[in-house]
DNA sequence: TTATCAGAATGATTTGAATCATATTTTTTA
DNA sequence: TAAAAAATATGATTCAAATCATTCTGATAA
């Protein structure tokens, strides 16, 4: 079941293009030797929110969820991470528990570089202060905008958006219209912050509107411009 | 009508301890050599959503909402900033627009610090990247967390909650119970995410139970342990 | 292969909150 | 100070979406 995937190390690794692309070969060299590169099957936990953060994680392969507990235990899906994307450096620069729980949707492969190294990297590059900044900034304005969705649009409103979200994020399979990732109802419904009864009505409306085919757990978008208009139209 | 206040220099500004804290005396000197600062009136706007972003401002005196435009054009309150906050850092920061729209909630004494200064302070002092993370940080935390108060609770708990959060950003009068801002019904609905009538309603609701006392726009704060409970029970 | 169970689907019902309509009060300004 | 405008208040109505109740389907395990 558990494909054998090689973990580079970081001066290899493609992913290091981006948040640790201003770090030198030696930096990152360093930044391997006390690493930990783990496997996670789909739905395992990689951290829970309100634990003490121990480490900095680099989504090498796979996707994740992000999500926080509301009232009556209730999810919210806040965020999503793919290839390449670093989890848990808010919680380690702040200084604070992780604000939110982080789960496999599929199978990946996740290495964890230890507080005290990251710190230290951190101290001495100060460019990447910057690349937090806009990382958090992206968050924030991605946070932002959800709320305001979520507060002011219908949930059909909501459905597409998070449809389109997800295309946004983990992009199409290789026939340019079916979404690169599966999830039950009740986590789009826990992105859109519904119930999972509208998610499945809702599905099936856009389905009839053939802006969306369902076929199981997968979802293909047979027009993404119709979808788009769903986006903040009333009707 | 306008109150006449003497802004200081950066040196002995009582909110340089705040942000601007690691920077030297002589660099504090240097941010005042070209700062403005301004008066606005209560309803004035300090900039626009979307607009380019042309300084940081400074809030020595005075109180502050940020909105942003939803469906509709309907308003939606995300933050607010009072005495010794800072605006407009992140789309400095980030090279983009300004992300929201900033209105003086009362009359209010806001300094500007140019772009290019800011952007050299910054590059000179490491440690205020550090401030800016933590800015963020708690700015992206309470965004998620009003993001699922908006998805799950209802407008009474909503409601209740943004009493709270006034009085946790701006505090109470000298009596100690009376809210130390007053903002007319139809912004406590764009913090809410409901709408007017419904606020009218919550409120006089609220009242009813005798957790709060409403006399014209000011609030008094009767029974705060009651209003917390009103946070998210179901009733 | 059947039994079991989780997820998906669908219908019926209820309800919270928006909307619409209109007073009433307060504030602004002419 | 009166007139106009804006904000607050309240009632009636509508509607979107949650809730409740089953049924159907497909996967997993015994």
């Amino acid at each position: 079941m558990k494909k054998t995937v090689e973990i580079p190390s970081c001066n290899t690794c493609k992913n290091s293009k981006d948040f640790f692309c201003n770090l030198s070969d030696s930096e990152k060299q360093s930044l391997s030797e006390k690493k930990g590169d783990n496997f996670y099957k789909k739905g395992q936990v990689i951290f829970y929110e309100g634990n003490h953060a121990n480490g900095l994680y680099c989504l090498f392969e796979g996707k994740v969820k992000l999500t926080k507990l509301g009232k009556d235990g209730k999810e919210q899906i806040i965020r999503f991470s793919k290839d390449g994307d670093i989890l848990g450096y808010r919680s380690l620069l702040s200084n604070e528990p992780y604000h939110a729980t982080a789960m496999a949707l599929e199978d990946s492969y996740i290495c964890m570089i230890t507080r005290d190294k990251f710190l230290q990297i951190v101290e001495d590059n100060p460019k990447l202060s910057l690349k937090v900044i806009q990382l958090l900034s992206k968050d924030l304005k991605g946070a932002e905008q959800h709320l305001i969705d979520v507060a002011q649009k219908t949930v059909k409103e909501r459905i597409s958006e998070s449809l389109i979200l997800l295309k946004n994020t983990f992009g199409y399979l290789i026939d340019g219209q079916t979404l690169n990732v599966t999830m039950s109802r009740a986590e789009i419904a826990d992105m859109a912050g519904t119930t999972t009864e509208s998610t499945i009505r809702t599905l099936a409306q856009l389905q009839e509107e053939k802006l969306i085919k369902l076929e199981g757990k997968t979802i293909v978008i047979s027009n993404l411009n119709g979808l788009i208009r769903c986006t903040n139209t009333y009707d």
